[in-house]
RNA sequence: GCGCCCGUAGCUCAGAUGGAUAGAGUGCUACCCUCCGAAGGUAGAAGUCGCACGUUCGAAUCGUGUCGGGCGCGCCA
């Protein structure tokens, strides 16, 4: 893939600045802890188009006042083409930079040699990176906590492949534990019931109705075996339904994954028994109480942690362990892992299992992202999400009836440690005010001045944009050149939320642009130039839709 | 009792490495369509950043304590 190559304004301006600081302070290049000059984006506009504190940061170790350093580094910059004019001293030592006018339109330039992959990078080198989401049980369908775990494990992928990470999405399921037992149990007890034979229903059972379908589905491909007495063929029939069902609404949600883990494969392939035995070489465990226990306490976590447990069977965190194990043997040396935010008291021992394992797995291994509970609310009225319940939403309900764009943006808009309300009637309204078909709008906007013009885009990538220096074009361009770095940001944190919030400020940027100047008018040059600053905007607004998954429609 | 997350405008929420006058959307008030699409824009009112100490040139941000809400603390997954 080419990545674009242009240095962007701001580490030029760092990479100046650095040179005026080392000029002013020659003392300052031996020093054993050396200082880089950081140059921020100021929020009022008022104080430029960049800032630099480093004097005040500065002053303690120089011995000077702030405000003598920030002469002494203007004074020695040297001459540049990004300067419009001597940057400013302002309030205790800030130093505010205004670009000139090449260096403020130089990322339209960027962003149409770039194309699609401006913003992007190979800062990753192409490592191996795993992201593991959803890797829900096959025991019923999708449920909105899933979605939001898929939205957002989607992005993460998306955004760490802009990082230029080779990215593998995997599914990990249990396909053999007492939960799959329970849902055998479930449709057995339906087939029962169907048969007219008198049986009670399992205590922990599923009732939701699709487990009635999957016996009606059994009852007709297996006549013989109508009563469901072949409990490993109703198993097996009922993983395959509900694996399929599950596939079907992942795809309606447009994420996809490289492979799919299978929990009961990692005893089949000896990888439990494997890691218990290395645990035990390693002198991690202990028997207690008929039970083989590993000492988590050792690696922080706040007590120690049964494995095996005396009928002989392992704990839930043993092949959880494993598989990571397996993860990193298979050459992740990053791994993201995806989980609701119930989950978080698994994470100390998990880690602590991969540490005792001793085998140079560092410590933070893998990444957790997790993500707090979703109410959803129709018509001012909670709606019922719950799992066990019958009747309750399911994503694809959701997806359904409001659509997988909004449905994707909407789980992913907020911090994923935040819990998340999601109003249908907001997600659905086209007429009112909707954050996805705000950002959605702008570019069909673009798409529609273009239709109008009715020009080449093609003469538009090559224009004198000199003219632009409105306010509103201005803040368009430096938002423009913000989106690397929020890419950058965004995938650092590991926060999908902080692309839609960009989005939503881009979205804002150009409507106002919109109401506020003239696009089709007589001066050729200026429309032009006006033309091509959209046509950028355009892609951007695309690209930054693309890293959410959601579509960027030319017409709504 | 212990651990993790959260507490910012009436409501829903942003505020990366501590920086200048704390932001957006929504709701409310008043305006703006003879370039494209009013699904939009402009302006205004609205805040003890839960509370109290502390760290320093400077704290919504870091530390300690405290109050309120959520979740987890099993030989369940």
């Amino acid at each position: 893939m080419i990545m674009s190559t242009f240095i962007d304004n701001k580490s030029a301006l760092a990479a100046l600045f650095q040179q005026a600081l080392l000029r002013a302070f020659p003392a300052l290049a031996t020093d054993p802890s050396p200082f880089a000059i950081e140059v921020e984006r100021p929020k009022n506009p008022e104080h430029g188009h960049f800032a630099v504190n480093s004097a005040l940061q500065l002053a303690k170790k120089l011995g000077k006042k702030p405000r003598e350093i920030a002469e002494a580094i203007v004074a020695a910059l040297p001459a540049s083409d990004l300067l419009a004019a001597t940057p400013e001293i302002a309030g205790p030592g800030f130093i505010n930079i205004r670009l000139s006018a090449a260096a403020e339109t130089r990322v339209v330039a960027n962003v149409f040699a770039s194309g699609d992959t401006f913003g992007r990078n190979d800062a990753g080198g192409q490592k191996k990176l795993m992201v593991e989401f959803v890797s829900a049980n096959p025991t019923g369908p999708l449920h909105v906590g899933h979605g939001r775990a898929a939205a957002i494990g989607d992005t993460l992928a998306r955004l760490l492949e802009t990082q230029g990470y080779a990215v593998s999405r995997e599914f990990y399921y249990n396909d053999a534990g007492a939960q799959i037992n329970n849902l055998m149990l479930s449709v057995q007890a339906r087939l029962r019931e169907k048969a007219g034979i008198d049986a009670p229903f399992p205590e922990d059972g599923y009732h939701g109705d699709y487990i009635r379908e999957i016996a009606d589905r059994y009852a007709q491909q297996f006549p013989h075996d109508a009563k469901g007495e072949n409990a490993d063929a109703v198993r097996q029939f009922s993983v395959a339904a509900l694996r399929h069902e599950q596939d079907l609404d992942l795809k309606a949600f447009d994420v996809f994954f490289d492979n799919y883990y299978l929990e009961s494969s990692l005893y089949t392939e000896g990888l439990v028994d494997r890691t218990v035995q290395r645990l035990e070489q390693n002198g991690k465990t202990y028997q207690q109480d008929g039970a083989l226990w590993l000492r988590s306490t050792d690696y922080g976590d706040d007590k120690d942690r049964v494995m095996r447990k005396s009928d002989g069977s392992y704990t839930y965190f043993v092949p959880d362990v494993a598989y990571h194990v397996n993860k990193w043997e298979r050459g992740f040396t990053r791994a993201i892992v995806e989980l609701g935010a119930d989950h978080h008291g698994s994470l100390a021992r998990v880690r602590a299992g991969l540490q005792a394992m001793e085998i140079g797995i560092p410590s933070g291994y893998p990444d957790y992202v997790l993500h707090q509970m979703i109410t959803v609310m129709r018509a001012g009225e909670e709606v019922k999400i719950g799992k066990r319940a019958g009747g309750y939403l399911t994503l694809r309900d959701l997806i359904d009836e409001v659509g997988c764009d909004a449905t994707r943006y909407f789980f992913v808009m907020r911090k994923s440690d935040s819990q998340l309300t999601f109003d249908i009637d907001l997600a659905r309204s086209k007429s009112e005010e909707n954050p996805v078909y705000y950002v959605q709008y702008a570019h069909a906007r673009i798409c529609s001045v273009l239709t109008q013009w009715g020009g080449d885009e093609a003469t538009l990538k090559n224009v004198d944009l000199a003219l632009l220096t409105s306010k509103y074009e201005s803040e368009l361009l430096r938002t423009l050149a913000d989106f690397p770095e929020t890419l950058n940001h965004a995938a650092r944190e590991l926060a999908p939320h902080i692309v839609a919030t960009y989005l939503a400020e881009l979205a804002a940027r150009l409507h106002s642009y919109y109401n506020a100047e003239r696009f089709l008018l007589d001066d050729e040059k200026l429309k032009l130039a006006r033309l091509s600053l959209i046509l950028a905007t355009r892609q951007v607004l695309k690209s930054g839709l693309a890293v959410l998954g959601v579509a960027a429609p030319e017409k709504m």
